[in-house]
Order: C-alpha cells, then structure tokens, then sequence
DNA sequence: CAGCGGGCGTTATACGTAAAACTTCCTGGG
DNA sequence: CCCAGGAAGTTTTACGTATAACGCCCGCTG
C-alpha cells in the first residue's frame, strides 16, 4: 500500500511497466491506435493502467491541448430552489460527457462579472450563464470562450440561448384566471431585474388588455422569499378597489401572500385567487397547494449544459425554448359574487 | 476587437512588452522579488501586465507546482435547501481565498465515490465532502488528499470533522414538548441512512426514556420531501392510540405532515404538535408556521472549508461542533385534554 | 589592487501529456 | 532483386509556468 513513491503513477510509469514508451500510452489512451499499435500491446498497456491505478493529470492534458474539458457555470442565487435544479441538471449533463463543472454564484447579487475567470481561469472550456446582465458577456466573448445563456435575455454575444417558454407560462395563468370570472389583478413581481420578470410583467399587462373590463389595479415588488411575498400583499389588498387575483412571480411569494390574506381574513380561493410560478416544493406544502406554472428546470439546465457542449464542438445553436405548463391547484377559483363591485351587496 | 492571435497572453508576451526574461515576470508576479528584481522592472511588469490583460495559465501552475487552488466539494443533493445553504457558505469561503470549487453531486445517492476522483483527478487539492458514507474515504486518504467532512460521523480519515450540535437540537424538540405535556410521540424519520438522522432517532429515544410514561408510538420512515410526510404521517395518525405529538427529521416532511393531519380533521397545533428540522424557508410558509431546529447551515460550509484550507497548510483539525437554537413556532401546543386518553370524549 | 559578496537578472530545466516527426521492419509488386 | 509503402513503434518537442543555477557588475575591504 505505502510505497516509496507515494504520488501518482504517471503515463510514464504506465509505459515503463508495459514495457513500451510513454508516447504508446498516450496513443492507446486517447484511442489514437488504430493501426498504429498492435492489438496485444494496447491490453497490455491497459493492463498495466488497471494494475497502477492510473490516472491521467488533468492539469498536463489541459496544458498540452490547450483546453481542458470544464464548464464554468454561473447561477445568482444556488438556494433558489429553481437554480439548483437548473443546475443539477446541468452537472448531470455534463457528467455523462466527463466534463468537470465549476460553479460560481456571485456573493452579491450579479455584480463583478470578471472574477471567476480570474480564478478559474485558463482551465475553463466555457460558461453557462442563468439570468446574467448583458454586461457580463462582454468580458468573456472577447476571450473567445463559448457561452451559452440560460434563462435570459436572447441576445448576440451567446452562442446559444436556452429559455423556457416564460410567456405562454404567464399568459395560461392570466387566461385561466381570467376564464374564472377574474377583472381586478394585482402582481406581486420579483424586485430583480431579469429577463425573465420582464416578460411576466410584460404579458400580463398585454394579456389583460385584450380583455374588456380587466384590469391590472396594483403592481408590488417584492423580494423573493415569503416575507416579501406577504408584506407586498399586505399593500396590494390595503387598496379599497381591492384585486380579486393575485399573480405571483414566484411561490414563495405566493405562499407569503396567502398568509397575508389569511391574517386579513380572506379567505383563499373563496374571496381571492392566489398563483405561484416555478412549481418550487413549497407550492404544495402550503394549504390550500398553489396553482403555478411548472418549469422544466432540471431539462433546461441540460439542454443548456448540451448546447454548450455543442458549441464546444464547433455547432453554433440559435435560441431554444423549453415548452411549460401550468398546474391548476387549490389556490384559484372564482371570484366572490361581488368580484366585479367594489362594494359588494350581501346576498 | 479580432487580432492575429485571438489566443491568451502568455508570460512570455508580458515579458516581450516589460523588455524582461519570462522568469522576471513569473519572480514579480509571485511576489518573490524581494532583492532580485528592482522595483522599477517589477512596475514595468505589472504596468505589462495591465495592458495585455494577462491571467497566468492554470493549468500550466498548476502542472509545474504539483498541485492547483481548487477544492472539490461533494454534497448529496443539491435540490436540498440545507446543502445549498451549505454549499453557499463553502463556496463564499473558498472564494475569498482565491481557491476553486469544483462540485460533484453523486447521481444517485451516495454511490460510486470513485467518479468524480477521475474526472477532476490531479487538479484537486482537497476534498469536502457531506453527510457521505465511509467507504468513500478510502478511495481517498490513499492518495493524500485532505479531506474534511460536514454533517458527517467523525472518523479516522479524515483531516477534520465539521458538524451542527444534532444532539443538543434534538434534545431542544423533546425537552420543548415533554414541558408541553406530551407524552406519546410519534418519530417521522428519513428514510436515507445519515449519521445526523441517527443522531436523532438515538437522542429522541434517549430523551423520552427519562420522563415515566413518556413513549413513541412509532417511527415512520420516509423520504425527505412534503409528500413522504404526508404519507408517514397517515400511518401514524392511523394508530389507535395516536400520538399527540409528530417529530419529524425534516420540514418538508413536517409541512406534508400537517397537511395529512389537516385532511384528518385533526387540528394544528391544538390536537396534535407537529416539529420540523433545519428551518428552511417552507417552515414559515406553512401555516401554522413550522416549531424547528434551526441549523447555521452556511456557517457550517464555511467553517468546513476553513478546515480544509487549514489542512491544505498542514494543521492537523478535530471535530468543531456548532451550536444550533430551537425556534418555536405555531405548530406546538399543550397537548389536548384528553390527550392521556385513547376514545376523547367530546366536550 | 585583487578578491569577493550581494544586488539584479538571465538561462536552462522540469512538471506530465499529446502528437509530429522519425526509425525500423516487413511484405508485395514490378 | 530492389524498392515503395505501410504497420508498429520510438524519439523528440511543445504547452506555460516556477525556480534552481548561473552570470555580471559594482563597491568595499584586506
């Protein structure tokens, strides 16, 4: 076990106990051998790699080919529940291609963009970014260094974009809501600025408009975590002309905003619909479970990671969209008999 | 915008410009001048450096110092709030000591520790691993590699243990509803084999021993999510002699828990207590809002890859234990009057 | 005045791998 | 019989960095 030489055999003892050259190894390694080495030599020289234990460096291989086989991958936040998942889908991905991944989360928000290829540098084969500011790109295409967006603004600097297909996302809950009877809206709207939020305010408003009589009262933004959610449904319901539905960004602020009712006394979804987005574990721990839009988060931190590896490979991808769907639960139904007043007669 | 060489600037390029010897830049740049080089060559170096942009190559340090700036973290799941929490901590860490984190999440479950060895291989300097079974040591304290584990039994292989107080937590939970008044507990436990979740059957069993008349019911296992609570959760409330107070090693499944208790007609927490664990966001998304143990979930990442970095230097680290707080919620109560009594009789 | 040590730099080499360039041997066709 | 050409290897070199080993020059001292 505790030999002389503790430290990692190399490609070099490989060939020294197969007894061929160095240069044998590596062609046999890296499948280079057809023709070129006798069938009997390779096992033998697999054997002895077996036998040693043997592994090549990493840090030699990526210096002699000028590129190594690791993705950076950039999420803003990993304890969003909807990023990790992103992500365990991406690291899934590029498992299975044995690609390395090295993870950086801004410690502040998205801000100094330059950092983690300070520190990880020459190694890094390309970036899957999720919800970046545009800025960002620009330190980066400039190095030549393939990057792929995620769940963002589509734009030139990528070399692939993979979204989910956030706007129909949003405008099944609006026509769902809609479809029950619902005219007076209020949205709870994430206080980052993304692409994604974008498109949500952006559809809904649009959605609303086509619809005589339908009205958006209201627009609170919040954090996105409960507290947010409640305290920014605590100023939308203070209003007199008071929402009838309440679209969230995300479902934690839904279930903060259904707590927020339920210390006013309004009750949920009798005399207020409540939708989430995301489809994040918390939409059905909380009572009554969240109608919300389910996101492939998981697909689409693989085809993220597989478009990058394409690009990796040369392939230039356009922009995917990843289909959603939405999930009726407990938390919309029609609005009270006085949905359409503001002071309701008692029936 | 497009030169002749789109490639990254070399030491040797920066030495062309600064008018020196590569080796000049390398001394200036490693802040190993002092008396060898004057400080008007090492302004002009780092002046060179600025201009061209220059990163040293990882790979190529890397390969000459034998070993690299990069730590590879392995964590079970990090669809799991509290290993993202953790991660989080871990990575804020390594971060502000230039180091890299390179992630591995095993596919499924704890399984085939040697993977991520192989794929990160040579490039690795140190190991942090969570809540991972042992024999995923010996793959690696024979090659050297410090390795430091989190939420984990303490063992002999590792460099140095870091760990939340699960003991003293647990204790909290029984201590807090035995002073309640209750008496037949019923035990939702994770159905995934874990130091910690050992930890907490043991310390649960141990507590109730001490007070007469206090007992557990039952120990219902299931996955660490809202829908194995709720199910558990069924089972145990389908005892005859119900237990009037539901411990659960996780808040998902104390959210599903109270959902299963809901849907029994049994009210929370007047006719039964229900406990979380790890203080997540769902605890205060529910309503009522969850009783749990509240885990430093970051600091304990962090402070684990200050052991690691500790390692990496040559200290020799024990076990650090870090405290935990219970924080009561609405989810516990007395127990109900009858609450001694099988059949209650109905007031 | 010769020697010599210290400040300032350079040259040369090693890390482990990949692959181009080269050598050797063998077979078959003209 | 001789040579083209391919199979089967080996030797050599390059990747970019860090540092050991080596100069050179200047001022100081015996």
């Amino acid at each position: 076990m505790s030999n002389a030489t503790p430290s990692r055999p190399t490609s070099r003892d490989v060939a020294r106990r197969a007894g061929v050259s160095q240069a044998t190894v590596s062609l046999v390694l890296r499948e280079r051998w057809r023709g070129r080495v006798s069938p009997a030599r390779a096992a033998a020289v697999r054997e002895a790699v077996r036998e040693l234990g043997y592994r090549p460096n990493l840090a030699a291989r990526t210096l002699r080919l000028g590129r190594g086989r690791t993705a950076l991958v950039v999420v803003p936040a990993l304890t969003n529940e909807f990023f990790a998942r992103m992500h365990a889908g991406a690291v899934r991905v590029a498992a299975e291609h044995d690609v390395g991944v090295v993870l950086y989360s801004p410690p502040t928000g998205i801000g100094r963009a330059a950092d983690p290829f300070a520190s990880a540098g020459a190694t890094l084969d390309g970036v899957l970014a999720s919800s970046m500011a545009a800025e960002a790109l620009a330190a980066l295409s400039g190095d030549g260094m393939p990057l792929v967006m995620l769940d963002s603004e589509p734009g030139d600097g990528a070399a692939a974009t993979v979204n989910p297909d956030i706007a129909t996302g949003m405008r099944l809950v609006v026509r769902h809501l809609l479809d029950l009877g619902h005219r007076r809206f209020a949205h709870i709207a994430a206080d980052v600025p993304s692409w994604t939020f974008g498109v949500r305010a952006r559809v809904l408003a649009d959605e609303l408009a086509t619809v005589p009589g339908a009205r958006l009262v209201t627009t609170e933004r919040a954090p996105i975590d409960v507290t947010g959610g409640l305290l920014a449904a605590e100023r939308a319901l203070a209003d007199a002309h008071r929402p009838t539905a309440l679209v969230c960004d995300d479902d934690l602020q839904a279930a903060g905003a259904c707590k927020a009712a339920r210390r006013l006394g309004i009750r949920i979804p009798d005399d207020l619909s409540v939708t989430g987005f995301d489809d994040l574990a918390v939409a059905t721990a909380v009572e009554p479970e969240l109608t919300t839009v389910s996101l492939p988060a998981e697909e689409l931190g693989a085809a993220g990671m597989r478009a990058l590896l394409a690009a990796l490979a040369g392939e230039r991808g356009g922009t995917t969209v990843l289909p959603v769907t939405l999930t009726p639960r407990g938390s919309t139904a029609p609005p009270p008999p006085a949905g359409g007043r503001t002071n309701a007669p008692a029936p």
